[in-house]
DNA sequence: GTCTATAACGAGATAGAC
DNA sequence: GTCTATCTCGTTATAGAC
């Protein structure tokens, strides 16, 4: 079920579909309406009917990717109280923008944070904070819980765990390997948990 | 010490300087000759003397950066044994760019992987593999020695420290919130640090 | 809603004088 | 090394016909 957002033309849901993979995988400053043009095959006037001027769709491109986003986190809500599913759920979530070949959204616009107009920054930031909250609250319970273990504010291990998969994002792209991703995402997980079990190479303190 | 890179002349290396802030606050796509020009006080068409085209400028840059930061690293290497020391010191290198106002040069040109260039597509992951390379020789050492904790392999968890400081700079910079960085990177070193002293909020287990 | 046509500007880059 | 002048192309955006 979408949140909100009203109704658009099929046309606009289109061009924001080739918009967001265009900002998603070479940034809003690394496209232009011509690419839009191109892909959608129509002219680049006819887009400036759906969306008058750049900015304006870069607006309503976070806004319904963060519709999308919390669209997503309630889903995991539905799914049961394990602390731990839900976070693997969420991991998953950046696993599935990373293998369309995308960097997430808004870490990509946080990056050129400077060039973008006020109100798609202030709703960039809105993004990360929507994500904090309800990690805030998962790792809270899962603490309370007994699922999972760590020190110090859950709100400031949430922003932890947002800023490190967006890293990893950023990271493996910029390697082209994946695989980066994955490691970090699976240790960051594994240093919450509690009586992970104990893996290759891991060595107890000195004797 | 510079690292080799050779001489430059000092206003290629002040367009350089003058490229470097441009790049890690507004992206490769999100500046122009132009820019420097005015800046600089010379024309555009000079510029291109020195650097003949943008994507020279962009290799030069990195480079330049990738060298300067080899040569902190070994800076933080003659200071000492200590590898808590070591990665502090690894961390304030980032809190210095962000303390500019910066974000770090390669996480930067990350984010705009697929429209650079190959060669500095290449010259980006360079810089990562050094900074690993660099990460995964302190930690083993600091485990080995029983000043570090940690499970999985060295590079694994060198790995986690330069994706999760690199999202802590993009985030903390996405929300114009520069404390988001120090209080990932704190908790980040909490977490391989052995013995580390209770802090308030802390729960253990359920009893 | 989509088109053609075009405005108005900025981009990277080059030629050639000094 | 730096300049003026210019080229060519791409950019966002608008006017007005269909």
């Amino acid at each position: 079920m979408a949140t909100g957002s009203g109704a658009r033309s099929k046309t606009a849901e289109r061009i924001l579909d080739i918009a967001e993979r265009l900002v998603q995988t070479r940034g809003f400053n690394g496209f232009s309406y011509a690419d839009i043009s191109a892909q959608l095959g129509i002219t680049k006037a006819s887009l400036h009917y759906h969306f008058a001027t750049k900015d304006e769709l870069g607006a309503m491109l976070i806004t319904r990717y963060r519709d999308a986003f919390v669209d997503a986190l309630r889903a995991i809500d539905g799914e049961g109280e394990s602390s731990l599913h839900k976070l693997n759920a969420y991991v998953k979530l950046y696993e599935d923008v990373l293998r369309r070949d995308r960097m997430c959204l808004c870490g990509m616009l946080a990056a050129e944070n400077r060039t973008l107009s006020r109100e798609m920054q202030t709703l960039v930031h809105g993004f990360f904070d929507a994500n904090e909250r309800w990690l805030a609250t998962v790792v809270d319970r899962g603490r309370a819980n007994g699922e999972l273990r760590f020190s110090g504010s859950a709100v400031d291990q949430a922003r932890l765990l947002v800023v490190a998969l967006e890293g990893a994002m950023l990271v493996a792209r910029g390697c082209g390997e994946p695989a980066r991703f994955t490691v970090a995402a699976a240790r960051l997980l594994d240093q919450l948990t509690i009586a992970s079990p104990p893996r290759a190479g891991r060595r107890s303190r000195a004797p």
